[in-house]
DNA sequence: GAGGTTGTTTAGAA
DNA sequence: CTTCTAAACAACCT
């Protein structure tokens, strides 16, 4: 699950349930989910702390207290739950955050994603990496710089955490379809109405996916197509193509996307 | 059993 | 230095 808007949406659960609540405990079932602590050191840091707010950049969660910052990232099947205090827990609940009001479980079933303890005032770059502007609030200036720079194709530059912050594999193929760009197109020496669709295209995909706290998979949406098995364009009806672009599995329409089409409306 | 999966990091090659 | 590839992480699914 996890892109932008996925993460967004665990952003508001602990702002709506957590924050403003004390840690009164931290239960940590695997220790190799936290990453930079013992259970015992996580455990130690936390206990006690007042949750004063949920931030998120990227597709990173930023829980921060008072004192230390519990950072986040989801991997590819981690998420957040809310619940009460005695309510019942799976072997993939890797990380209970117990407040007074609730807990905040970190459930993730693969386990590739991870929470770090940051003490307070340390530099959660170190942890997070380098990080381009975030995808929410980039602006179309500053995405044709950081396309214009690029000498690799269109997809695996949106997905570049150091160049855009948040776009998975999901949403840059939503994009690009909605765009009319093939993803493996190149990312330098795009037209000034290319880079204006592909700009709209990134807003739009955003502002629609974070209102819903993930990706839509509504029939105007190519993320729908991709489980099915009989792929056809949500937009032309005609077969979707389907291949490895830059190592991951990708989801597109030839006849929109390679040029032919171009300029009309979206549906 | 085989092959697939929303993410990132690392090693090594070109 | 940049770019690309494969493999690893781990646990499910079809």
């Amino acid at each position: 699950m996890p892109e932008l808007p996925d993460v967004e949406g665990f952003r508001r659960l602990v702002d709506r349930h957590a924050v403003a609540t004390t840690i009164s405990d931290l239960l940590v079932r695997d220790a190799r989910t936290v990453r930079n602590r013992t259970p015992e050191e996580a455990r130690h840091l936390l206990g006690g702390r007042r949750i004063a707010r949920a931030e998120r950049y990227g597709k990173w969660l930023f829980v921060g207290t008072e004192g230390p910052t519990v950072v986040i990232h989801f991997g590819m099947t981690g998420a957040l739950r809310w619940q009460a205090a005695d309510g019942p827990l799976i072997a993939a609940d890797r990380v209970v955050i117990a407040t007074g009001a609730g807990s905040l479980c970190y459930r993730d079933p693969r386990n590739l994603g991870g929470i770090w303890v940051a003490d307070a005032g340390a530099s959660l770059a170190e942890i997070t990496g380098p990080l381009g502007p975030d995808a929410r609030a980039i602006d179309a200036v500053r995405l044709g710089e950081v396309l214009a720079r690029s000498r690799r194709g269109l997809k695996v530059t949106l997905t570049d955490q150091s160049l855009i912050a948040g776009l998975g594999n999901m949403l840059s193929d939503e994009i690009l379809w909605r765009s009319r760009l093939d993803p493996a197109g190149a990312a330098a020496g795009l037209d000034a109405a290319e880079l204006d669709r592909l700009h709209r295209a990134l807003r739009g995909a955003l502002k629609d996916s974070v209102r819903a706290g993930h990706i839509p998979r509504g029939p105007t949406w190519l993320t729908g197509k991709r489980d099915a098995h009989d792929g056809t364009c949500p937009r032309c009806q005609r077969s979707l193509a389907r291949r490895r672009i830059a190592g991951r599995s990708s989801l597109w329409c030839p006849h929109c996307q390679l040029g032919q089409c171009g300029g009309h409306a979206d549906p």
